[in-house]
DNA sequence: ATGGGAATGAAAATCATTTTCATTTGTGAT
DNA sequence: ATCACAAATGAAAATGATTTTCATTCCCAT
């Protein structure tokens, strides 16, 4: 198993909001920083893994990541700049639990994203 | 540009709840119906841009399909059958609203699935 | 120094999806 | 019936993200 490579979360920090795999590679090849792909999705994993980063998917299927703090929440993401707004969800989890259990599941996670 | 192949719709259907496309052409070729990967794929992309079938994205990526009602609405996918419940979200809509309003965004989509 | 495990990255493999392109099929006009 | 042309089909190649393989380099404790 490997380790995060601290460059990797530093560039995902600059980048702001989300950023794919690629784009993270891409960004730091042109800043001139010596690295593999390979190791930028090692990366990426590792962190997903240990809860520092989420990970959602974009339309395309691409991966992309972002720097979270660790409660649950929510995101805006403007579809124009991609920008994106954490948001917590008070009303939301409320809504799915409900739901939930109106149709016998037992809740364990759901995704809610809007975009504008 | 091509028309969706009844027999794709009709495959969907009976798979009921999500199928992805690799999934369909799998079920019709064990079924015996001769068709080729590309006439799925094609299909399904016309099913979706008639707003006749909806698409989500599994985690790992893959693109899966899923016959809806025309209806605005939210699902609970179980995770161990992969069976999906269609459920309206009042409570989600306004939520959406509200959050995109005070975050100066115009809300123009949003997602929302919870998985159980 | 030195041996071993972790980290690295180039290149190949995988896998879903899209594109290309030649062929087949359906349809309407003659 | 026949011709012509558009739409549909599918095999094979191309694409693009992601993962795997594997040989090499690093690092650290002995």
């Amino acid at each position: 198993m490997s380790r995060s490579n601290p460059r990797v979360l530093s560039t995902l920090e600059r980048a702001g909001g989300f950023a794919s795999a690629q784009e993270i590679y891409r960004l730091m090849q042109r800043e001139g920083e010596s690295i593999g792909l390979t190791t930028v999705y090692r990366s990426l994993q590792s962190l997903v893994s240990d809860k520092i980063v989420d990970v959602l998917r974009r339309d395309d299927g691409e991966a992309i990541y972002r720097l979270c703090g660790d409660a649950h929440h929510h995101h805006l993401v403007c579809k124009g700049c991609g920008d994106t707004v954490e948001i917590e969800g008070g009303a939301i989890e409320k809504w799915a639990k409900v739901m939930a259990e109106e149709h016998g599941f037992r809740e364990v996670g759901h995704t809610a994203e809007i975009f504008g």
